[in-house]
DNA sequence: TAGATTGTTAATCGATTAACAATC
DNA sequence: TAGATTGTTAATCGATTAACAATC
């Protein structure tokens, strides 16, 4: 049996960075890289680079580098990034609606299908190409356009409700903008992005 | 001579979690909290939350754990948010457009006063009580209404260019929106919060 | 006083980095 | 082959957690 490391969540959080450069040096018709130059323009140490790397398997050619479009391609399959992933989208106040417009442009896998928000003046509207359903039909649309994320964009107060509908439906992974924290059971991941929290520990810095 | 320790980054965005709790607390005339009261709310590990506490001073009461609205003030003149801090924001498309009526509503001593387009097209606009001025006005807008800290919400090409100027007018502090790198000198501090990349690394635990 | 809880030390855990044999 | 660079081990660094004397 092989032994599965639990790999840490910080390196994960690298893997969109890694493959956003490289993407970049596509663009620039460049074929390889080595960890040194992808560590002198991300800000990273080569060590750490290569690490993160190997955890997924021998990308890399001694000698040479990373050939860039093969990595990039990795990385996409490691992330799951291969196919779309359809998200709904709750709460279209302003930052919702911002959220479902910037998304749309986007090219990325990564794609708002779905709008919905508990405010009855809001159903009917149109953000974008789409229309906002009451919650109400959140687990039917869910299942029907295979919906496996979530962004909840909702006021503070209507945001553990939110989530605990979202995990009902079989949602296992949330971003949540609300400034508040959302309790949720084991197997749930949660990324907290409250914009007022992170201006607050900026301040500090000031 | 005092030895200064320099404290870590995870520790400076734990405190504006500990102070909307104590705030959350204040709202239903809770008097005292202890760590493990604490922890168990914010899931996290009590001693962890004593340690943090203790590096800015001896705020709690032994046998009896910290009175709520005074570590809340503590917390707050720590973070420097006893008097207001004011935010330029450059980039009035959809996201930036939203985090401007956001913040306008929040009750937060963090405070946008100022929006700025490099976009002719944008310059005049009115975003809530707001008008869009010309990149060209930074520098004085800036000094004039003693913005400290900006946020970024420009396409992915714009941002570095848009840095670089901040940097200039003596900005120290930017939460980037662009999904993109931004190049710094030392002892400016950026906070990315690509939501791009977020949805990919969330991708990853599906 | 007895019970509770802090602040802090020491132990543990985990992540980063340096160093280098393997090898293209 | 000589030079470059990987993948990986070992060393280092730093953060988390357990434990407990101090004390309200």
């Amino acid at each position: 049996m092989t032994k599965i490391h639990k790999i840490p969540d910080v390196v994960i959080k690298r893997l969109p960075i890694y493959l956003r450069y490289l993407q970049q040096l596509m663009e620039r018709d460049i074929d390889t890289v080595s960890s040194q130059q992808m560590g002198e323009d991300l800000n990273l140490n080569p060590a750490q680079i290569r690490k993160d790397l190997s955890i997924f398997g021998d990308f890399g050619v001694k000698g040479m580098g990373y050939r860039v479009t093969e990595l990039a391609e990795k990385l996409i399959s490691i992330l799951g990034l291969d196919k779309q992933i359809n998200i709904a989208l709750v709460g279209v106040g302003n930052l919702g609606a911002a959220l479902c417009q910037y998304n749309r442009y986007q090219n990325t896998s990564t794609k708002i299908v779905a709008i919905f928000d508990g405010h009855p003046a809001k159903v009917g509207q149109k953000i974008g190409n789409l229309v906002v359903h009451p919650m109400e039909d959140l687990s039917k649309v869910v299942k029907e356009l295979n919906i496996k994320m979530a962004i909840i964009a909702v006021p503070a107060q209507a945001a553990q409700g939110v989530a605990d509908q979202l995990i009902d439906c079989g949602i296992k992974v949330i971003l949540n903008f609300a400034p508040t924290l959302i309790q949720v059971p084991p197997g749930i991941k949660v990324q907290n992005a409250d914009v007022t929290t992170e201006l607050q520990s900026l301040a500090y810095y000031l």
